[in-house]
DNA sequence: TTGCTGACCGACG
DNA sequence: CCGTCGGCCAGCA
């Protein structure tokens, strides 16, 4: 085939589905999916593709997706000034000063906890 | 086609 | 701890 192999069910298809496993109050980073989904270098492709997930027609908890440290990096992404905050709180998650307290007691790596 | 941009990361000084 | 830099790669002008 030509271009690329039609299209679709590509890296964004699978970012979304690995997105929407992570269970609630839990939380992961773009590099930790990145690796999962077998291209470890591609961290800014994932969070590229969380910034269009309204658009996959699913729906997506894009806020449970954070960078390596536990900081919320995509919060400006999010309607309002602190949606990303307030959803991650409703879970029951403490975040101060945009960094979630505890970050490694409620961090899911898919490369360990799925399988 | 080239060049630039990103919700990032790891290495280095 | 902080700033900087290169790598990463899909989309767009």
């Amino acid at each position: 085939m030509s271009m690329k192999d039609k299209n679709d069910d590509g890296f964004f298809t699978r970012v979304y589905e690995l997105t929407r496993k992570i269970p609630q109050g839990r939380v992961t980073s773009y590099v930790a999916i990145a690796r999962f989904l077998g291209s470890a270098g591609s961290a800014r492709m994932v969070g590229w593709a969380l910034h269009h997930s309204e658009n996959s027609g699913f729906y997506i908890p894009a806020h449970r997706v954070v960078n390596r440290s536990g900081i919320l990096s995509g919060k400006h992404h999010f309607p309002g000034q602190n949606m990303m905050k307030e959803l991650l709180e409703s879970e029951g998650l403490v975040i101060e000063d945009d960094q979630i307290l505890n970050f490694e007691d409620h961090f899911w790596d898919p490369n360990k906890e799925l399988i």
